[in-house]
DNA sequence: AAGACAAGCGGGCATATGCCCGCTTGTCTT
DNA sequence: AAGACAAGCGGGCATATGCCCGCTTGTCTT
């Protein structure tokens, strides 16, 4: 079998197509599809730690340990303690609050595109081949 | 909408997740995935380009150019130059076409795998879809 | 032939990702 | 209460990714 039918290298292909896509949509706001899926996912929880966040991302602690301070940086979440000495504790910061605002529609043209590229019935397929993996 | 059903989110997720598969079967060769394939490439086409090479991965030149750098340290590759002084000219050393070797039955296993836990159908529509996007 | 223009790279900058190690803080056992 | 153990992080190390800038080399126009 080919290198072309490999499900990794076609899936990663994907994922960094379709990354672009987003992340051409939300160049106007500064954040890419990464920063913007972390800031909605902060906000379904806030304040929420680190680890906690990590496993919800599916993404190493480290990893959002490090995201975490691009976002502080841009003075969309801050970072701050919990009752547990240990734990960073992340919120979303007026800015985010603001940038999750403006990005929704970004957001949702893509979506949406993408949807009606795919059609319905594909679209549907995508998620649930995905989330099967 | 929720974040749960993003295509890209959830495909980034899945390319992590499913490379994750292949960097552990490929592990005992001191190699990853993205190296692998990489490989595969410059043999099938080999004397490469970076340029050309970059156009067949979709990846940046930049890099490709980065990416053969390693492989060059590990001695998989050799980097060298084409009649054309501004190209950098990538082949397989021997220690390349080695690991190509052992790493073919390693890829296969977890390709074997996807697909026996997909099924025929389901592992082909995600081709399909993966291609398509 | 000389100058304009393009092709091919490398290096710098920024972010992203995972693993390991060691430190601090909290909990649990005896 | 003290020591063992675990939880939560940060920092270091390595690789991965894209963009921009500037340099070298090749090509094309006049």
């Amino acid at each position: 079998m080919s290198n072309d039918t490999c499900h990794c290298v076609l899936l990663r292909k994907a994922a960094r197509k379709v990354s672009s896509y987003y992340d051409e949509a939300l160049a106007p706001l500064g954040i890419n599809i990464g920063q913007f899926s972390m800031l909605r996912n902060i906000r379904r929880t806030e304040p929420v730690s680190l680890t906690d966040l990590s496993h919800r991302l599916e993404l190493d602690r480290s990893t959002v340990g490090r995201n975490a301070k691009v976002l502080a940086r841009m003075q969309l979440i801050k970072i701050g303690h919990g009752e547990d000495q240990r734990e960073a504790v992340l919120t979303i910061a007026t800015k985010g609050h603001d940038i999750l605002e403006k990005g929704a529609p970004l957001w949702d043209g893509v979506q949406d595109d993408i949807d009606a590229r795919l059609g319905e019935d594909k679209a549907r397929q995508l998620q649930e081949l995905l989330t099967t993996l």
